[in-house]
DNA sequence: GCCGTTAGCTAACACCGTTCACTGGAACCG
DNA sequence: CGGTTCCAGTGAACGGTGTTAGCTAACGGC
């Protein structure tokens, strides 16, 4: 068995870990150049002058391996959002949120192999059925509730510094309330009920633009989403009460 | 060449299009119980009692039959809307494009395959990147257009009936004002830009919180996307004004 | 120096999409 | 009726895929 602690990490240990990356690397780049569906065992291999075979002494399949590449990808947009959102002036929750949603986009339009990795229809491996919540600790996983805590915070930030309004507890259907409650038990910090709700109905709107534009189910109507995500956006700044100065304008 | 009249279908041709039948609907079953990743050229022909070098008498490439599959699904998926729709009491434009909201929950949920064919990442084939708008007369285009219609045409019909408040043209941005009064040129009932940027966004709304469920990334909040749903169509029903009778209550 | 562990290889299996050359039979024409 | 043309469908083959089994060779710890 390995140790625990971090510190003895033997000259075999570094070496193998230096060839995780550079696997992760390159199936990275294979994913981007040659689509998902390129994104071939044989092809990470051949790039980085290896033979297929070699792969499963650090990956136990061509799943695995994608679903850590899943995970550095979820780590990577999350360091950009929390960047973006550290880097934000002014400092305000409200403008941070909005900065965030647009580097979300940027990030997702700029990335669209690697978006639809993350978020399209072939992410069985990132919340399977079995786990009912995707509250494993898996390293995706992990990385998955990393990302989702940045806008999550924001939007409570947003709250606590102006209270927009949200439903009351009991104009909540039941059934939703019980669900929202325990989703709301698994955040590091407690908040009411109504918010969470609102958040959910927000992130839905983002998922949902964004999703359209990367794949393509928007230009029936849009040949440049731009605009539309800016309308969206001050949309839900009016719903999150942002107050007037950080909101996009109206035309 | 062959006639454009309909009537003299050759023996020939009855049997080949029998045959074409015949695969779509093999290749739509071993889709469902296989996946997207299992629907294989061969795994029809082997279904079928063929070779797979066969199906090119009738299909060009797996591509060509995939995009066929999708055309066909689209159509499927429109009747059962259109149904809904006819079949809806009140026969109210607003309690009906709930009924349709609903059915097309429940036909995606119930149908995960092929909506994940229709609406997710993998559909490059419905909207090519060449064509700038989705207009032109291939069959899956054609099935599309149909498909947003049903929508379309019941929110006008909503706003005919009531006018719900729609933002003015002129507080559009102008980038987003041309696109959809390019978009409204292309529909056959002429509307205010309003209506249709309201329309776009509940839309967004709908096709999100749909995706999300069943592309499995709400799992990580809810484990049944069912009472969320119907708090999201009352809020979209409240931006739409529809009649409080008609609208799923609060809890 | 020995010995266990392990990285990476080759070969192989079963599958995939696609092309090609071919056969059998149906349809058409005189 | 015979001859010819057309076409559905076949088997073989090419190059690709994920994955397993068995081997070699080098490295690390004693």
């Amino acid at each position: 068995m390995t140790e625990l602690v971090d510190e003895p990490l033997s000259r075999r240990d570094r070496a193998r870990a230096d060839t995780v990356r550079e696997i992760k690397q390159t199936a990275r780049r294979v994913l981007v150049d040659q689509g998902v569906d390129g994104l071939a065992l044989r092809a990470v291999a051949r790039e980085m002058g290896m033979t297929a075979p070699g792969l499963y002494r650090y990956f136990s399949s061509r799943e695995d391996l994608v679903e850590n590449v899943v995970a550095d990808l979820y780590d990577e947009l999350t360091d950009v959002l929390e960047a973006v959102r550290d880097a934000a002036d002014p400092a305000t929750p409200g403008f941070q949120l909005l900065s965030v949603a647009r580097a979300f986009r940027q990030w997702a339009t700029t990335h669209r192999a690697e978006f639809g990795l993350l978020f399209g229809s072939s992410a069985q491996g990132v919340f399977r059925p079995d786990d009912v919540h995707g509250d494993g600790d898996r390293p995706v996983q992990l990385a998955g509730q990393r990302f989702g805590a940045v806008f999550a915070a924001l939007v409570a930030q947003v709250h606590l510094e102006r209270h927009f309004p949200v439903p009351a507890e009991e104009d909540i259907e039941p059934a939703l309330q019980v669900q929202l409650r325990n989703w709301c038990a698994k955040l590091p910090v407690a908040l009411p009920l109504g918010v969470v709700h609102v958040f959910l109905s927000c992130w839905i709107r983002l998922y949902g633009l964004v999703c359209m534009e990367v794949f393509g189910h928007l230009r029936f109507a849009l040949d440049d989403a731009g605009p539309m995500f800016e309308a969206e956006l001050r949309a839900l700044s009016l719903v999150l009460g942002v107050p007037e100065e950080y909101r996009p304008p109206a035309a």
